[in-house]
DNA sequence: GTCAAACAGTTAGGCATCGAATATTCTGGA
DNA sequence: TCCAGAATATTCGATGCCTAACTGTTTGAC
């Protein structure tokens, strides 16, 4: 059994032997992952009637806390958006009485961006069969020693990107 | 050392303990690391006036070999984006004088697009910045065996979810 | 042979994101 | 004290993708 990226791969191969098309293998199975994943999750946002990007940034919220306070900045640094992007998904967020933003008394540059009850509500509620989803997602299609594999292979990318945990104290 | 994502489940076992929070780190790996090499190949694609998801389509047809023609709905599947989305992509792309698209004359219904010679000497000189890139983003991050590693899982992940090769002969 | 259904591509409308420009506030050095 | 530059969020214009509707073509059941 082979995947489709088996085929891209021998193509070029066949096509352009001087290049090493070793690393699109990698990179073309991630992003074929990714897209995969993505399109799977999104079903179940969906009847809640969210995004992807909503809820990520509401379970953001939801996992700093009490008093699930952030700001827009690090909203969108840890959803990896810009701050544009940011501000109109809080603003979608705020119509729906998701979320309120007040500004920072002690910095007025800053915005706090929080939950209201019904935000939290909504939060508590779809991350059930949200993480019930990603596992059924995952089990279909790896054993629970391939998914951890994964997830150390994945996790050493990112400390080598730049990514590492905020209360990192080891020396390496 | 950790990642962000270590922060993140943390967060939600103190937050949710209920949950069961592992798939999210799988899952929220994947998708970090997909933005990190989106965003970095996307700096190569802009230096020759290309999106990723133009590259995607030229180099399709690029490997395809010649007569360097596919459908748009070949396209459209191997880019896995909507037959609307590819024919944005086609246009663009006709327009710029890389690929030609006309009727196939024995089913009025379809269209044959073809690289250009202009496209195919496009995609032949961006292939090779490309690939590099790729390498050196995969070699600062993970060695040459956990790349390997990495590929696999993935593989398995893909045949496991039917993007399986059109040249499969196993029984497995 | 006919015609309803399937198929292939395009068009239309909506939307989330991006990059750049803008407005406001804070900070630090002279 | 003052002001240039950094920091923070928002606005603006552009763009690429999606879903749904539409056009034209082919197929298959009767």
């Amino acid at each position: 059994m082979a995947d489709r990226v088996s085929d891209f791969l021998a193509q070029w191969a066949w096509e352009r032997p001087d290049i090493d098309a070793t690393p699109m293998g990698v990179i073309g199975r991630l992003s074929r992952v990714g897209e995969i994943v993505s399109r799977t999750l999104q079903a179940t946002f969906q009847e809640y009637g969210l995004h992807r990007g909503e809820f990520d940034t509401l379970a953001t919220l939801r996992r700093s806390g009490t008093p699930f306070t952030l700001t827009p900045g690090e909203l969108a640094a840890s959803s990896m958006v810009t701050g544009a992007a940011m501000t109109n998904r809080l603003q979608r967020l705020e119509d729906k009485g998701l979320l309120e933003r007040t500004m920072d008394p002690s910095n007025r540059r800053r915005v706090l961006v929080r939950l209201t009850d019904a935000g939290r509500e909504l939060v508590d509620e779809v991350v059930v069969p949200h993480a019930h989803g990603e596992q059924e997602l995952l089990d279909a299609r790896l054993s629970r020693e391939e998914q951890t594999a994964l997830a150390e292979l994945l996790e050493r990318f990112l400390e080598n990107s730049g990514d590492v945990s905020a209360h990192d104290t080891s020396k390496d």
